[in-house]
DNA sequence: GGCTAACTGAGACGATGTATCATCAAGCGT
DNA sequence: ACGCTTGATGATACATCGTCTCAGTTAGCC
């Protein structure tokens, strides 16, 4: 889901589209890897000149609530990211780093699940998470 | 995992076991859900009096570092919560409610995953995001 | 073009999380 | 059992984060 899919989205949801919140979007839209507020505030200023703080929080909360943006813990606090379809990772809590993966176990069962719950389901996290080698060894750890 | 392992793990790894952090793993233990850090503040100065805020911080920052804890993104913040094996849940972005699922597609995979990456895995999450009933009233989400 | 309700930016505010530092005590060796 | 050493603690100060309020603006609809 490009940017421009998500800006109808918050249309058809009756929500109306500003410059300010296009420019969240598209911020986040071309980074391409999940942004930590003040990042979003940077990088949407250049389209977005006066854009304000507040704002960005508001469209960040907005876009997480309607399911388009997806909150992730991170080393620092919560960072963001556009939901381009379900998100398959492996995190290293020492350090941050990710290991994209391409598999998913777990498409086939959003269906039965949306059925069963009653909930609107827009997507799923698959992570899994550990220390990658180098953090294995700085933090000592024996297992 | 109960907090007695927990404790154990820690020591293995090469840290200390002092009142303080077994305050913090066992209010984390005795929740038995995500709690914010001023919560666990509050839960863990029953057993540790004088604990200071800072600490706690730094206790849930290297629990999760080792993966003995979990930071869940949450409306007002990052929660933690122990890690007692892998979480499969399905979450509402709009209010935070969860129901919990107990299937479990990936728990095949951890063990190749390891190998291939060097990774030391600690464990997964499978989150299924989405609106529960009640929100999607509430947001006027028409999807 | 004008209306109206939703949205915005500014600013103030409390909460959150981190850095520093002197003091303390866990765990080890003896 | 007792000291040592060094990692851990609590207090404090500080920067940042995220929210709230409010007056002014504007997107979307007629």
């Amino acid at each position: 889901m490009d940017a421009r899919q998500l800006e109808e989205k918050l249309r058809a949801a009756g929500y109306r589209l500003t410059p300010a919140r296009r420019a969240v979007i598209q911020a986040l839209g071309e980074a391409g890897r999940e942004l930590a507020p003040r990042e979003v505030l940077a990088a949407a200023r250049a389209r977005c000149p006066g854009l304000g703080r507040a704002t960005v929080y508001r469209t960040l909360r907005l876009l997480a609530q309607l399911g388009l943006a997806l909150p992730l813990p991170a080393p620092g606090g919560i960072r963001y990211r556009l939901l381009a379809g379900d998100l398959h990772r492996l995190v290293c809590r020492g350090c941050g780093a990710q290991l994209p993966l391409d598999l998913c176990p777990a498409r086939g069962l959003t269906a039965r699940l949306a059925e069963r719950s009653g909930y609107l389901i827009a997507g799923h996290v698959l992570e899994f998470y550990g220390l990658c080698p180098d953090c294995q060894r700085r933090l000592s750890c024996v297992e």
